[in-house]
DNA sequence: GCCGTTTTCGGCCCGACTGTTTTCAGTCG
């Protein structure tokens, strides 16, 4: 796999699990948060249907569980406001209303205690080994009293595991071989990975001769933050030689199966690749279909059957008696079209507020990276950064951008060198004297990404910040401080008159850490009265605003700032997984700063300093 | 467990592949 330059973050990190005990007790000030109360949702699900329960009942609790994590608000915002009631949720009735206000009130859901009670939590474990799911789970723990991952490989290896009734010697082998591979598959790849292969295996395919054509499925093509596995689907008249190929790919592993219309491979990081041959008349279809999100098709397949239409990945049917009569499926548009829906953009088919848009006709024109003017988070070698500032705006205009902010970092990052008033004002200086050089087609601001101190209050004193044009400020120091006490410094720094933009502002960093304790609603209010911005990062470890954030810092009307935090020059490339971030937010052009030019960026920026 | 102008009960998306079967269950996406 082609490396990926990644700022401050580095890749290869395992993920950070918490079980739900740590979940609900994390911290002194407990708090039941969305994220929370979707795991524990999550978690009955799996104890469910480890269980045999009704597969509804399940699928009732994971979408109960989705709703609540992608809610762009949170729980306690809706439960505090009379006017609303949790049941308005669509897919929350009664019961679920109930168990979320008991879990906020709480802390903890009597049932979840009980089927866990029921259950050791360890054989869920076992349900996530490739091949087995909760039926084999259950046998293998009802039979031969199997709980953990080193019971289930001992019995495998004593040839226990194939005197059990639907097992034989090569599930056997299957699950020996899925405990060694169970921790690299569950782990979800950032998307700039998965891109990269993506890139790898067009290529490769694009050498076969019969591939009339090729896309890319799933959550890849959806845009999401991090990727499972890999879908690809061909239009070809020698499926053979389709496969063929697939298998000879660079970093194949192995060949997990291989049908006639489907083959699936791991490579050596553990990424699962599928692929999938289909006729020219179902391609849209099988696009459709295998884009996702599951939910997303959920909905679409429920309006199809009032329609009297079947959707699979063939095409779009008609039911006519006995018959099925194919209407459509070599597009997408036409899909789409037979339920008179618009062909979503991929990254908004989550199931969320697309229909509820498509309804009243207000699909957002979503932004893209033509819409980028500038990128106003970068770093030099002046601290951590790896290029030096001429380098940083000759890469800038390369990339057609007609301004940036340079941002170092401020000096209690002594890591990284940051800047103390002396060396930044005589960066600013230096910055002055380009821009008088450059002229008017391109303008570098100055900047800074001013550290907010443990102890609160900014890095910099304020003479110093009220002479940028440009200041960020940022929480790296103190992570572990309560909900109130990061909060509180947050909130500071966006009553501060010179900070312009809170940068990375939850601190998560994908499979690594999670954000730290901060009331996000909060801030939203904070921003949005004192005229500020939030940052979405665009590393692709950090993607920070998260898209479900991103959606309710527009509902408070605060305009979001797409940067890339370069710290080298290839760096600035990270503008388009901002860009993929902002979209699944059904974010536009509008709802961005620096899609606007730099007299209007510089009005924004006098607003936010009138206001505070 | 959710949902409803066909319904408050009876539905809930659908097909490929594998292994263990001998017509299908389980898993996966």
């Amino acid at each position: 796999m082609k490396a990926i330059a990644f700022a401050c973050v580095h890749l290869g990190g395992r993920r950070v699990e918490f079980s739900t005990k740590d979940c609900l007790y994390r911290g002194s000030t407990f708090r039941m948060t969305n994220s929370r109360i979707a795991d524990i949702f999550d978690e009955i699900a799996d104890l469910l249907e480890f269980q045999g329960s009704n597969p509804f009942r399940v699928r009732a609790y994971r979408n109960g569980a989705r709703i609540i994590r992608d809610l762009p608000e949170s729980i306690h915002t809706v439960l505090a406001d009379d006017s609303r009631k949790l049941t308005d949720l669509e897919g929350i009735g009664k019961d679920l209303a109930e168990k979320i206000q008991t879990l906020v009130e709480t802390g903890a859901l009597k049932q979840h205690q009980e089927l866990l009670e029921q259950v050791p939590a360890t054989v869920l474990d076992i349900m996530r080994v490739p091949g087995l799911g909760p039926k084999k789970a259950a046998l293998l723990y009802k039979e031969l009293n199997i709980a953990t991952l080193e019971q289930l490989k001992a019995a495998c290896e004593a040839e226990q595991v194939r005197q059990l009734k639907g097992f034989g010697a090569k599930t056997e082998q299957t699950i020996l071989h899925g405990i060694s591979i169970a921790a690299a598959a569950n782990e979800r790849i950032y998307w700039a990975e998965a891109d990269s292969v993506a890139t790898e295996i067009r290529e490769l395919l694009g050498t076969c001769s019969s591939i009339e054509q090729l896309e890319f499925a799933g959550s890849y093509r959806r845009g999401k933050e991090t990727v499972g596995d890999l879908d690809v689907l061909v239009v070809s008249q020698d499926v053979s030689e389709v496969m063929q190929r697939l298998g000879e790919y660079s970093d194949l592993a192995e060949v997990i199966g291989r049908g006639d219309t489907k083959m699936s491979i791991r490579t050596h990081k553990g990424l699962q690749i599928d692929l999938r041959v289909v006729p020219a008349e179902s391609f849209g279809a099988a696009l459709q279909y295998f884009t996702g999100s599951k939910d997303h098709n959920v909905a679409i397949r429920g309006l199809a059957k009032q329609r009297g239409l079947k959707i699979n990945e063939y095409g779009v049917y008609r039911i006519d008696g006995d018959k099925e009569v194919y209407v459509a499926g070599a597009t997408e548009e036409a899909v789409y079209a037979t339920l008179d829906l618009p062909c979503f953009p991929p990254e908004l088919r989550e199931a969320r507020r697309e229909f509820e848009w498509a309804a009243k006709g207000e699909l957002p024109e979503l932004i893209s990276i033509k819409d980028i003017r500038g990128d106003l988070h970068m770093h030099t070698t002046a601290t951590d950064g790896r290029a030096s500032l001429e380098e940083m705006v000759a890469a800038a205009r390369e990339r057609g951008l007609s301004y940036i902010a340079i941002t170092d970092h401020s000096q209690r990052v002594s890591m990284a060198r940051g800047l103390n008033a002396a060396r930044l004002l005589a960066q600013w200086a230096e910055i002055d004297a380009f821009n008088k050089r450059l002229g008017k087609e391109f303008t570098v601001l100055k900047g800074i990404e001013c550290d907010i101190l443990e102890a609160g209050g900014m890095d910099l004193p304020d003479d110093v910040l009220a002479e940028a044009d440009w200041v960020l400020a940022s929480v790296h120091y103190g992570q572990q401080q309560s909900r109130e006490q990061i909060t509180q410094r947050i909130l500071d720094a966006i009553e501060n008159p010179w900070v312009t933009a809170i940068a990375h502002p939850t601190g998560r960093i994908l499979n690594r850490r999670e954000a730290y304790e901060v009331d996000i609603d909060a801030v939203f209010a904070a921003a949005a009265e004192h005229g500020k911005l939030l940052e979405l990062n665009a590393n692709p470890a950090r993607l920070d605003l998260h898209d479900v954030h991103c959606a309710a810092a527009k509902s408070h009307g605060i305009p979001i700032v797409i940067n890339t935090d370069a710290h080298s020059i290839d760096g600035l490339d990270c503008m388009r997984y901002g860009i993929l971030q902002a979209r699944r937010a059904g974010l536009t052009k509008e709802d961005i700063a620096n899609t606007r030019t730099l007299p209007q960026l510089r009005s924004l920026i006098r607003k936010g300093r009138s206001k505070t």
